[in-house]
DNA sequence: AGAGATTATGTCAGCCGCTGACACTTCGCA
DNA sequence: TGCGAAGTGTCAGCGGCTGACATAATCTCT
């Protein structure tokens, strides 16, 4: 009982988390291979020998599969959010986690989200795909900020706006890594501090970063 | 010569225009009538007596007629944002040209770009539809800016900054309309307003507007 | 005005994402 | 061991979307 607590009992509830498990590394190989657009969800479902049709029983959509393994590094950048002081502002908070969140993913596990954040990041098509799932993402991103802060999302909407601002500059970040060949992962992390801490100012009366 | 300058010469080109706004018109009735997904292409076309191998030949996809009409609005927007004195912030200028905009769109043509806008904020499915524009958007916004700004958008990313945050705001008072039951239309420029306001505040020290 | 080049349209076939329905197998539990 | 529940495969089908080809409409130039 000292990890294995959480883990399913059954070995039906093993059996679907881990084909739920192939498929994801499945589609992430392939995504890689052959780009998203260019693999069918025939060919993920074949390469773990299940039929199409169970392929569609794990996931809503091909995009599901991407928005899984984003969701699960969003997690652990909650979890970095929580162990950030109390007394930190949010966005700063939020914005030091993101930093934080950053280093464990280079040191623990580039293998499995680590390669997702790197398909994710790195092919233009999923960018859109992204985006559409920023709602969710940033739904629990604000239940996260909401937790923290003690207060009650659902009518207190200030976490939701720190929420979609954040991801706004995370975005904006992103695109300008991309814009930049692509290359670095670490430089990732580079762009996208800079667009967090660029934020305020740009918002405030200024501009940023002045041009003198 | 006075107002066709702009016009398009030909026939052709006229009946070109003519069609996509036909389909555009069509395919926003029907939206509204049977809801984004309950309308099929073939029934746009169809409305308009054209093949629906025409109709995607005029939009790239469904979700483009969408688009189409949201750049309509995007536009008058800009126009508003160039009237803004130029020593306004950048992003205290696009609050307000957001808030001339709108009172622009209710005085003059709630006919056409008008009813996208309603079709746009009122159906849920089309938000997520949005999102995934918002890149193409955003881009468009921070071009505009960067014009304001006398600066260049491909090495200058502030504008882009800028403009993501304030659709982040612009997003998030949507769904907080959305969430109180999406029925004043003029509701929803108090709610992207008092969002755009809280902006500043939320990423800095504070939190926004205090409990107490 | 008429011939030839361009361009728009219709038709057809087909891929792919996605879904409902039904039969069959596998697993859990008594 | 046997019965209900849950997972899977197969099949048929819809709808978005595209390429290819033939036809019809427009443009251009003489």
């Amino acid at each position: 009982m000292t990890v294995t607590s959480s883990e399913p009992t059954g070995l039906r509830e093993r059996k679907k988390a881990r084909m739920r498990r192939d498929l994801i590394d499945a589609a992430i190989r392939l995504f890689h291979e052959r780009g998203f657009e260019g693999t069918t969800t025939e060919e993920i479902a074949a390469a773990v020998d299940v039929s199409q049709r169970t392929f569609f029983r794990y996931f809503a959509s091909k995009e599901d599969v991407v928005l899984e393994a984003a969701e699960g590094v969003d997690q652990s950048l909650f979890d970095s959010l929580r162990e950030r002081p109390a007394d930190e502002a949010p966005f700063r908070a939020l914005r030091n986690a993101m930093r934080d969140h950053w280093e464990y993913l280079e040191r623990e596990d580039l293998h499995l989200q680590g390669s997702a954040v790197n398909l994710i990041a790195r092919s233009p098509e999923l960018i859109d795909t992204n985006m559409r799932y920023y709602h969710r993402r940033q739904a629990r991103l604000a239940d996260a900020l909401a937790e923290r802060a003690g207060v009650d999302p659902t009518t207190d909407h200030r976490p939701s706006l720190v929420a979609s601002v954040f991801f706004a500059a995370l975005s904006n970040g992103h695109q300008i890594w991309c814009a930049s060949g692509c290359e670095d992962l670490g430089l990732l992390l580079v762009h996208i501090l800079e667009q967090l801490d660029l934020v305020p100012q740009a918002v405030g009366d200024g501009w940023g970063t002045p041009d003198a």
